[in-house]
DNA sequence: TCCCGCGCCGGGAGCGCTCTCTCCCGCCCG
DNA sequence: CGGGCGGGAGAGAGCGCTCCCGGCGCGGGA
């Protein structure tokens, strides 16, 4: 299996630096109370063997992997959050890596793969998770919970019931949404209609939310249901343009739903942004660039998200990790963070 | 940091199953000479206790990792592959999963990424490794096989002189340009352009290649170079326009670039596809779908390659060439795999 | 001068597992 | 009825590493 004949172990290079095994793992790990002459030994046993230290030993006894895993539900990397998840992926990567850590990929895909994923979380292989849980009934978070192991959570998970040991990073859903209403009223619009996504997900909640800060009393028949796909946005912009057929603004949960609705649009003769101005949200660029015309939309920092739910992680909420003890420890490792976000502006509004 | 209380060993296991350590060991591998009886007893005490193997322990003397590492290079998930790697991903996932086999994910960026990455895999963590390398001056290939890990690798690798045993798993580039063009030609066009991509890449000169099969003797103006970008699209197009005005159909190597051909097409009044047919390469669905006209494009089986992937690895790349259902693949490609292609009809051509 | 203390280094005991080797017991065959 | 044989179970030796502890040499204070 491992292919290349024994690998040097430390006792080959102890005995090639002429010390012990103490001496080379103190000048391995960050040499510490070694001598600079012995420790400059070391090094060059270390180099012309190519010593690599054996991490299954290491952690066999250190206890720490020195490895995060991250979990996705298969759904999500799919449908909405494909460009989103890889970038995700990338900051998560960067973060790691520069802490020295490994990215154990678990994808799960139905109930088995939940079992398989508890398991493995319990069974102390990672020092830590990085979950992405956007459903409300995902079962995710409480099989990690379960699992008693360091967690932060991508999103805010829909159970975040106010218990403040759940560690979250989010972009600014609702404050988003918000800004981009605000930039349609800033434009003269006045019947504002908002297509939401799938409700179930706290992001398309959050966004709905932030419609709803702005236009309180709005008309009800100005918000449509739609599903993060662009044939949903279609949908929903049939049913939004028959029930208002006066609107002059929509602002869209996603950018795929905002194709859609400006193929409807279009279909239906009207004018973007003359007649209806309209604005997407992720930015997710393949799309948001191609539409006709181009989308304003929302701008999120999603590798920012993925670095930092790294960086928290390794951080350590630990130490109370453990699952009962209450850590009466002054909050300033907030639970949720919440990232801005930028409205880009295109051409649709 | 791993939190929970000392998780139960072999030892607990056995103490209060009333036996060894050793036959816990053997019927936690696979009972294999113990009575029904006793591994019953086993079983129940590993139930009871919440028993779960310290892999640090077993990978210590087994020498084994049961974890294979995934390595990238940031521009490609980035660029133009992005749901296309999510979507590898994904299949490498499923069949790992099947097999117990843990998913390490390794995305590289610049040089001393690459550094870390070879003394990665040099230093025995995993049992193989699935590497991503689409360029022709790739430096990931030679590292991978000083580290002599069993590698498989994604995508054909520039250097593939035919004398190495490289096994690689790819999807038919050439043949899938080829059924493009070969419709086109069906559709009675003529005069048949191309835009092909970055040709330092070989899938896009794969799909040059598959062009050049089917239209060997064509006016050489009818090629122009793309990038894989819809701006390279739009550049190439215009280039193609005022080259060669009276060409009526354009094979595009992928969707992208197809997606900047159509704007510019409709931007000089030409109609799609009546006037000018155009194909596109990998049917991008955010893209493909979303283009005016949808796009007729070739669809690959992205991920049955990442899954086709990880089975070749694990079945053990070295004797490839064993009794079994191998692919018919000819022998003068010694361990490459092709998968096939099929071209999605939309209204574009 | 002696002794205590401190800074470096080596010895050795495991971490939790697998695997070989040995032992034991029951069964079949001579 | 005894010896050989084979299958099932246990004992023990590590895998390569970290970390505790004890020893040793040197310097400074009494």
């Amino acid at each position: 299996m491992s292919a290349t004949a024994s690998r040097p172990t430390l006792e080959a290079v102890a005995e090639r630096a002429g010390v012990s095994r103490a001496t080379v793992s103190r000048v391995v790990n960050g040499a510490h109370g070694v001598r600079a002459a012995l420790a400059e030994r070391v090094r060059r046993a270390v180099e012309e063997l190519g010593y690599v230290p054996n991490q299954a030993a290491r952690s066999l006894v250190t206890r720490r992997h020195d490895a995060v895993a991250v979990v996705a539900a298969e759904p999500e990397t799919r449908v909405f959050a494909d460009p989103y998840f890889a970038q995700q992926l990338r900051g998560i990567s960067k973060e790691l890596t520069a802490h020295d850590n490994q990215l154990v990929l678990l994808l799960t895909e139905g109930r088995e793969d939940h079992a398989r994923v508890g398991r493995y979380l319990a069974g102390g292989h990672v020092d830590g998770a990085l979950v992405f849980s956007l459903h409300l009934d995902d079962p995710l978070p409480g099989l990690v919970r379960d699992a008693g192991v360091p967690t932060v959570f991508g999103g805010r998970p829909g159970w975040d019931d106010g218990r403040d040991d759940v560690v979250y990073v989010d972009s600014d859903n609702r404050g988003g949404a918000r800004d981009a209403v605000r930039h349609l009223a800033g434009l003269g619009r006045t019947r504002i209609a908002h297509i939401t996504g799938p409700l179930d997900q706290t992001s398309a909640a959050d966004r709905l939310a932030g419609f709803r800060d702005v236009r309180a009393g709005a008309d009800p028949g100005l918000v449509a249901r739609g599903d993060f796909t662009s044939g949903g946005g279609e949908r929903a912009m049939r049913e939004l343009l028959a029930r208002c057929p006066d609107l002059d603004a929509v602002f869209a949960a996603n950018d795929l739903t905002a194709a859609g609705a400006l193929r409807v649009l279009r279909e239906r003769g009207r004018r973007v942004p003359d007649d209806v101005a309209v604005v997407g949200f992720d930015d997710m660029l393949p799309v948001a660039e191609q539409t006709d015309p181009p989308l304003t939309t929302v701008r999120q920092d999603i590798e920012g998200m993925g670095r930092l739910m790294a960086r928290l992680l390794l951080r350590g909420p630990d130490r109370g990790a453990g699952a009962e003890e209450s850590t009466a420890t002054a909050p300033d490792t907030p639970s949720g963070v919440v990232l801005p976000t930028t409205l880009i502006r295109r051409a649709s509004a």
